[in-house]
DNA sequence: CGGGTTCTTGACTAGTTTCAAGCAAAGTGG
DNA sequence: CCACTTTGCTTGAAACTAGTCAAGAACCCG
């Protein structure tokens, strides 16, 4: 049902630490927008914890109705649905200033599940006091909404590549579209970052068998496009892997951080 | 630019009409919460416009940064997204009921567009007044982000399709998912529907090609277990449907109409 | 060092696309 | 009202893409 017994083992209560809104260090960065003095107290109020969890763990289960979400603080997380044999499809990922599981927390129970890639840290807010953050403050709840619209459009992109990418494309829009979340993020070097998935995740987020999903990275290497070795990414030829995934423009206004 | 060229003809301004939103013949069907006396005169300021749209015509384009965005009142429309060399993914679809182009409104520009698929009527509303609603209506603008939540159930639903279903069931899963919505709204019988599609949209939401499309569908039909004619499905056999589409009880919730 | 997980590769099979052609139904214009 | 055109549906054959099976290599962790 809940979280906790996967999540919160005994051993974890010393992990525990507390960053204050105003103290965070991801809101400095440039793709968040700035928040005020009154925006960032009214934060403080809302984050109710900050649980640490371990790699390979599950964050939320489908079916489970939560009285929870999240912020990722750090580390990597993926969404993912399964059909009843056991086939799976991984729907996005979420990285430091994502916010997860408020799909759960609006509607009523969990249709998809949340596991943790890496050790997570994540902000947690109840709930029950999202309806405290609509009423008394606005451009909290417009930030809420702003934040749903784009993860809408996070989906409707992967979409398109599932329904209509030729295998190297699909690897090179979901590779590029990580490394530049991952660099607005600063988890990115220049043309080199850490995506700490195997390759049967890669294929679950693709639509296609693990064997296929190697055999395709390793021609594209052969190509001279990327290099993936003990979860380090090297683009080696960022213009034709551009001209292959087809990305958009990274849009530069700032984003909302909750 | 602006959506008036493809679709306000000259000829248009005679089928204009005005349903003030209390007197919605949508807002009285179970499926929708019953809004307020103070909500629904809110509504009818926030409703700028109703307008008519011809079958085929596009409502929103890719790029676009539209000023409005709009409440499917009556027909059927549809989203997608295409690549440079016209390969389309459908998105979504839209029925009576269904906020459409809400994104384009919160982000900056339509990365999606939409088209009609059927004669359609729409409520505009303004972007500008977005804000109006949030600062004055918390209820409605929690209404705004169910609503945006809810899309995105529906796309990680069909991202789920898409990336692990097998031809029959894709299509099961799809007709099985149009129908229920339709019936929602009224627009289904207790075994067959209108759905105003050709193959080519199928096929263009499920991720195959035309002719595979056409081939799976015979052949569901000559295994008795639906049967598509002159834009009128008709489900033959609801059970084994159901076992194919694997699709999730429907939530007996009403949602929120605007 | 050993045991598990992940990666890699080849051979074979199944699913899907492409090409091509014919047919049916629904406009269109003289 | 009827040829004519267009659009959508249907079908078969050939080519290709992706999946499955299988086995071994590489890597990681205790």
């Amino acid at each position: 049902m809940s979280f906790n017994k996967d999540i919160v083992g005994d051993e974890l209560a010393d992990r525990r630490a507390f960053v204050a809104c105003r103290d965070c260090p991801l809101r400095v960065l440039p793709c968040f927008r700035p928040f005020d003095p009154d925006e960032l107290a009214f934060m403080e109020r809302f984050k109710k914890d900050e649980i640490a969890i371990d790699a390979g763990a599950t964050i939320l289960r489908e079916g489970d109705s939560t009285r929870q979400f999240f912020t990722v603080f750090d580390g990597w997380v993926f969404r993912y649905k399964t059909l009843q044999d056991g086939r799976r499809q991984i729907l996005n990922y979420g990285l430091r200033g994502d916010l997860i599981g408020l799909q759960g927390a609006l509607l009523d129970a969990m249709q998809h599940s949340i596991d943790a890639l890496t050790p997570v840290r994540l902000c947690v807010f109840s709930r029950d006091a999202l309806w405290d953050l609509f009423t008394r403050f606005p451009s909290l709840a417009f930030d809420v909404t702003w934040l749903a619209s784009r993860q809408e459009r996070l989906l409707d992109d992967q979409l398109l590549t599932v329904g209509q990418r030729r295998a190297d494309e699909r690897i090179a829009f979901v590779v590029m579209q990580l490394f530049r979340r991952a660099q607005q993020v600063e988890r990115a070097e220049r043309d080199v970052f850490m995506l700490p998935l195997t390759q049967q995740h890669l294929a679950d987020t693709l639509g296609f068998s693990l064997v296929h999903t190697n055999k395709t990275l390793k021609r594209m290497e052969s190509r001279g496009l990327l290099r993936w070795r003990g979860r380090l990414l090297q683009l080696l030829d960022v213009e034709r892997l551009s001209e292959l995934a087809q990305l958009h423009e990274a849009s530069g206004t700032p984003r909302p951080l909750l």
